[in-house]
DNA sequence: TTGGAATGTCAACAACACTGACATATACTG
DNA sequence: CAGTATATGTCAGTGTTGTTGACATTCCAA
């Protein structure tokens, strides 16, 4: 395994973009990008008290209305305490309501308040400008690529988790 | 800004990939990605005392033998003082070398040793194998495309720093 | 040679993840 | 109903990784 060129010329096909050199391209790409998509968020956030784990729950919550701690936890791949100190300082701060649940009272249900759907706005319209702008230079071949790949990279359960979050939106 | 549709038919172009709900799902798979990008080195760090600080120190003094701490610090994006208790663990540990510059003798130029190649080599191998997987699933047209957008969402900065690792390697 | 800039180190603190243990309320099952 | 399982919340402790502040060393230029 990596020797360097292991993997050119297997067949017919040209193999050529599975060379090392290639797909340590590919993940320094990564790093470098994953720092721009979070760097307009964080900026926003650092002037309050929340942080990053804080944009996360309030996205998903806005993107599904009424989830469950449990869900959410799912969703984040985080443990229940991680989670929790932040809930509760979203709850405590008015920017999230959990609701006891109707059919099953163990479950709480989770929404934005006003407030934290303003704050979600702000957040993904930052977010969002940056990924615009990035679509837009790359051109819809590019766009298309770009998911395809970035889908192959997660692991199943996160495939199946963002497809059911794809098929909620659209 | 975000009205839901802003951004469709601008012109005679399709730009339809512009969407509001193609951005979102654009950011939750960058998301998703992401934690798989990290998820195997991770795996394998979380064994030892070692942490993704030190992976991505160990990467990039791989890439660049030599480097010196500030041109580390500039690729990484952290505080000087956060990398430097990265950098004293990995020389404590005996897997990276700090040498005095020679001709400035301010700067401490950083070599991995053996051992730390290793370490770089089982990473690297694991976190390729991701990589190289979800690169051969989606082909080369669409790992084109994931690099062009990817280069597209970088800061300025990070799309020079991206652009000389790239020379350097090819 | 002296002062400022560059470089690197040490210490203290904050954010956010983790584990483990435990409490509470509710639901389900025999 | 009794006992077990599930969902959630909380407390305490720990580790990694980021931050700022203070400081030492070295270089360079006035």
């Amino acid at each position: 395994m990596s020797d360097g060129r292991s993997t050119s010329a297997y067949s017919g096909e040209n193999l050529l973009f599975l060379t090392d050199e290639q797909l340590r391209q590919g993940i320094e790409a990564m790093f470098f990008a994953y720092r721009g998509f979070t760097a307009d968020p964080d900026r926003i956030l650092a002037d309050m008290a929340y942080g990053r784990a804080h944009h996360r729950a309030i996205h998903f919550i806005h993107r599904a209305p009424g989830t469950t701690v449990n869900n959410l936890l799912n969703i984040l791949g985080v443990t229940k305490q991680s989670l929790n100190r932040v809930l509760r300082t979203l709850i405590a701060q008015g920017l999230v309501i959990s609701k006891v649940g109707k059919v099953d009272k163990r479950e709480r249900h989770l929404f934005l308040t006003d407030e934290g759907s303003r704050l979600e706005q702000t957040l993904s319209d930052a977010q969002r400008a940056r990924m615009r702008s990035a679509f837009r230079d790359a051109g819809p071949e590019a766009v298309a690529g770009f998911r395809t790949v970035l889908e192959a990279m997660m692991d199943t359960e996160m495939q199946r988790a963002y497809a059911r979050l794809k098929e909620t939106g659209a």
